[in-house]
DNA sequence: TCTAATGCATAAGTTATTTATGTATGTTTG
DNA sequence: CAAACATACATAAATAACTTATGCATTAGA
């Protein structure tokens, strides 16, 4: 990514935004593999990204840090592959990360729903 | 509150409990003094742990600075009152915090939105 | 051929929050 | 009636997640 566009962007977003996602990340890489099966990290960047239209991009000073700690925590597995020339690190979820992920879901409902009814902000689901 | 209770909760909570509310703190006090009109600290404290069923706890740790910087960004404004031998703080929220909340409450539902895409765990919210 | 995209990585800095205190008054209870 | 608990403020140090800023290497596109 160039540094000019970085910069462009940060001051496009002028500060403050998307501080909410702050805490959602390892939530997200663990629900993304439990439905998925099998994702590498560049991957989940841009299916996060599309997902979210462009307003959830996780960065890779976040993200691959977050992957090294997941499977250090046993809750993802990794096998490395070579695409032509080119490394990729599949990431799998195991047992004991899908167990963590039905928590990580209760705990994510219950957030929501709290968050609703702190800031009812009649949002439409339809 | 007891040091041993807190201990005990702690352990209760077991780690990792409740990381989602991080960085929605601002956003909440914002706008429960944006509909209530005029609430101290403690006030709010307690207003949000029945709201949410006991479920988020603000610490008076993360909540008293938080207020000295929305008044000092100029989003909120403070009134000392006595009541009896005892120090409040009342808060209220200002023009420009109003507009700020108009923009808080759009970052949030485009946060949830995106959450349930990326989980979509089938929310009922009837 | 230069730039952008793909694909990994990590170290330093930032910052919101937790943890741990401190002070003081008012209220309940054994 | 003393101890514990609730109310009400405050702040400093530690933690941890994330951003920012790099670095390296391959491949695609203008």
């Amino acid at each position: 990514m160039h540094k000019l566009f970085m910069y462009v962007c940060s001051k496009f977003n002028s500060m403050g935004t998307n501080q909410l996602y702050k805490g959602s990340l390892s939530t997200i890489i663990l629900k993304l593999l439990g439905e998925k099966g099998r994702m590498y990290g560049y991957q989940i960047t841009q299916e996060v990204k599309a997902i979210s239209a462009g307003e959830y991009m996780i960065t890779e000073g976040a993200l691959y840090p977050m992957l090294h700690k997941l499977e250090a925590q046993g809750l993802l597995t990794v096998e490395i592959e070579m695409t032509g020339n080119r490394m990729r690190k599949y990431y799998s979820i195991t047992k004991n990360g899908k167990k963590e992920v039905v928590d990580r879901m209760t705990e994510m409902e219950s957030f929501i729903r709290n968050m609703q009814s702190l800031l009812n902000p009649k949002i439409d689901l339809a």
